[in-house]
DNA sequence: TATAATCTTTAAAAACTTATTAAAGCCGAC
DNA sequence: GTCGGCTTTAATAAGTTTTTAAAGATTATA
């Protein structure tokens, strides 16, 4: 998987916001979202998504104030306008204050996904980010399946890899054994409890200073698994 | 001062290719156009336009192709589809071709003008000199398709240099596999996936000294190839 | 302490992905 | 049309990963 990209959906409309934020979620990409204009230029200022979906209408604060606050600010990432009234005066202003893009409401979703998709791809190339995870002693690479130990580099599974980076996401917290196999093998899979073990085996192996006695992997009997940083 | 940006117009309507040509000369592009949908791709290659403008109907050649051609040809400046039609799934299928953005046939040719200056100006700063990338003990210079490596030239066929394009496009980068099947033979192409393979065992054999043991050109199982250097 | 439930480990089979080879197809230059 | 180089496919090999099964270990608790 490549990076993951980060939204801000700013829409005061709850129906709305609420199924962009899903099925956004669903694409992948990282939502963050709020219904408040004022709330707005905090939360993207604080978390600096690649795209913010704007709603042109807000109670309180105009989308376009927001819109040029953050321009003011420095704000490059990009911007896309969602609006009803689709005047032409109102798009040369939007663009004029630094709008990227603009889409009319209503609109289709699945559009509107490809358009994002779409940006991304040409966002991506000059992306640096990477989401390199520390912990312990160790530094995980999930891009190139791989995880630096003691300056030496480790491969990971495919698999590994997707356990490992789920278990980075949710550090210190009590995995339940079914959640990590959805998330490992989806909805319907009839795959083996024992499966799993399998795999937290190998993956203890390649993380553990003494698997036996896991540092990190520990496991919650009963429940699941807690990844243990700290 | 700043830089002048490139348009090119490819619309078969006289008078609105005549009309956008006009505004957009007035508003200080430098343009260059033309009504054919064959010659439109060696206008745009040999030119190399910042954006395209591109009528999606037009005799002859379908803006659809042109675009897949475009960008299988490594063309990565902003394509801006012009359309009557505004179907939904064709803005879906427009946006997997890899066009930019689009515009609904009638729009007011300010808010055009509006778009594209806002489009330039996120543009300006990106712009880079020449083309030859060095890598290890190597040059490639994609123009004349040719590698040098120890001082000897070793000719590359087309494939296997937009291949070596794209990867040193991404170094240090892990490449899906569909991704670059897609930038190699463009959206539906039905090639088999073995054939990558194929171009790959061939791009080693020309570029590693130990093509059993790639330096270069890794692969990450599962998901497609890295190409690392240093 | 015995028993049941749960987790770990091992080893081997199954599934899958990538690499290689050889041959056929395609296309342009002559 | 024929030749030669490039591309594609098919078949097969090689190498990895994933899964399962079965046995062993551990933990909770009756």
């Amino acid at each position: 998987m490549n990076k993951t990209f980060k939204i801000a959906v700013i829409e005061d409309d709850e129906n709305l916001r609420f199924l962009l934020t899903h099925r956004l979620k669903a694409e992948g990409y990282d939502v963050i979202e709020t219904s408040d204009g004022a709330a707005a230029e905090t939360l993207i200022n604080e978390n600096q998504p690649d795209i913010v979906l704007l709603d042109w209408m807000l109670p309180g604060k105009q989308g376009s104030d927001i819109c040029n606050d953050l321009r003011v600010n420095g704000f490059e990432n990009m911007i896309i306008m969602m609006t009803a009234k689709a005047q032409d005066v109102d798009k040369i202003e939007a663009y004029n204050l630094g709008v990227s893009d603009y889409v009319t409401k209503p609109f289709n979703m699945d559009v509107l996904v490809a358009m994002l998709d779409n940006k991304v791809k040409f966002l991506s190339n000059s992306n640096t980010g990477s989401d390199i995870q520390r912990f312990g002693d160790m530094e995980h690479h999930p891009n190139t399946h791989s995880l630096i130990k003691n300056g030496k580099k480790i491969e990971l599974t495919i698999l590994e890899n997707r356990i490992l980076l789920y278990f980075l996401k949710n550090v210190n917290q009590v995995i339940n054994r079914d959640d990590l196999m959805m998330v490992v093998w989806g909805y319907n899979s009839d795959v083996n409890t024992r499966t799993l073990d399998m795999h937290i085996v190998r993956l203890r192996k390649k993380i553990e200073d003494n698997p036996d006695g896991p540092k990190y992997l520990q496991t919650v009997r009963g429940i699941g698994y807690k990844f243990v940083v700290d």
